[in-house]
DNA sequence: AGCTATTCATAAGT
DNA sequence: TACTTATGAATAGCT
């Protein structure tokens, strides 16, 4: 119900999910009410929005807090000795929730490769690539709108270029380390249904390190 | 929103209250899961029917209770024993550090790049080429490790030699992508404090796209 | 904050 | 009770 489809999922954006997050709070709040006339019903809404913040909502004629009480006793359970249990359960998640990341970020930091199969440091590599291609655009925006608005400062002038240089220089060392590779190529290269899968052209870049300086 | 236009009051033929109230609590707790999916948010909601039979929805990862808990603790208006506020302490804790390894997280998979500066993106950049180092190395090591005991199977011997091919062209596109920042490096090379600092010669390698192939 | 093109929710009808 | 559909609402993307 937009100027487009979306996929309920998180929106990334964070101006565009916050600006999400106002008008459905609004929607949300407004049909609490509708429903509570039409249908005479008790309804009530707590929202905290990502970074914290609370709303609610109650229908009139009554608080939140008689509408917990009222949850308590209709649920038959009583929150405040529930929520012990649930607190706990609650800290055992989500400090498993980091133990994952915690592996996943080692991973990424190339930690803890050990008992990984082939398969597995695939995966990564592709995380790495692909993160790596995001960051340097972004690295480059940054290079190119400084330059464009001409109001580089010389230190950022130096560290940018540096940088830039440096990425380029690890490029040419990650190839010249592929170098051991040809020998395996070659055998693969025998066989035809694997060749003619390959989407590229191999081939070993040499460094040319007695090309002239340019000045 | 029907086939006609309903004024919002209380519907006086029970029937119709009893449907329009399933079919627009159905819709509530959907705008509800909605709104906590787009915009990362904890939602709870509370219904009780003019029956009084009790309906309730929280976000997955939290719980009524600790939604009211933090309700509570937000909206200051019950005072909580010690053990809960220290639970409650914990939780905000752990959640914390959980929050920040998500974000570093997703910076090294590229995402929400856009409100960082050079020095932090370059932070990363280090993290991924770091990454990427031991990873291959690691793939490396499982390639020298099969073919020295001759027992690669063919189908892992394919998957190796075609990834490590690909890891190549991926460099090999990647310092192409570099060829920018020529114009940018002639001027940091008038700068002699600097120029002496960087440990490497910068040159952009060029693909010789017309080389012949082998043989 | 407003403005629409669209998608969505749902009041009636079957 | 559940399904269908004509309509009014909600809202995503823009400005």
């Amino acid at each position: 119900m937009g100027r487009g489809k979306i996929e309920i999922k998180r929106i990334e954006n964070s101006t565009n999910r916050q600006v999400t997050f106002s008008k459905r709070r609004a929607g949300l709040v407004k049909k609490a009410r509708e429903i509570g006339v039409l249908c005479d019903a008790e309804v009530g809404v707590v929202i905290f929005s990502s970074g914290g913040k609370l709303y609610d909502y109650c229908s009139p004629r009554t608080s939140l807090s008689r509408i917990l009480e009222k949850y308590q006793t209709n649920s038959g359970k009583i929150l405040w000795d529930e929520k012990h249990k649930s607190l706990s359960a609650e800290i055992d998640r989500v400090k498993k929730e980091n133990d994952n990341m915690q592996i996943e970020l080692r991973h990424l930091k190339g930690e803890d490769l050990n008992s990984l199969q082939p398969t597995e440091l695939i995966a990564i590599e592709e995380a790495l690539q692909n993160g790596q291609t995001n960051q340097r655009d972004k690295l480059m925006d940054h290079w190119r709108m400084h330059k464009r608005n001409g109001k580089m400062l010389e230190d950022e002038h130096k560290l940018l270029s540096f940088r830039m240089a440096y990425q380029h220089q690890q490029d040419v060392e990650l190839s010249g380390g592929m170098r051991e590779l040809e020998i395996g190529y070659h055998q693969v290269q025998h066989d035809r249904d694997f060749t003619s899968q390959m989407p590229f052209t191999f081939r070993v870049q040499p460094s040319h390190p007695n090309l002239q300086e340019d000045e």
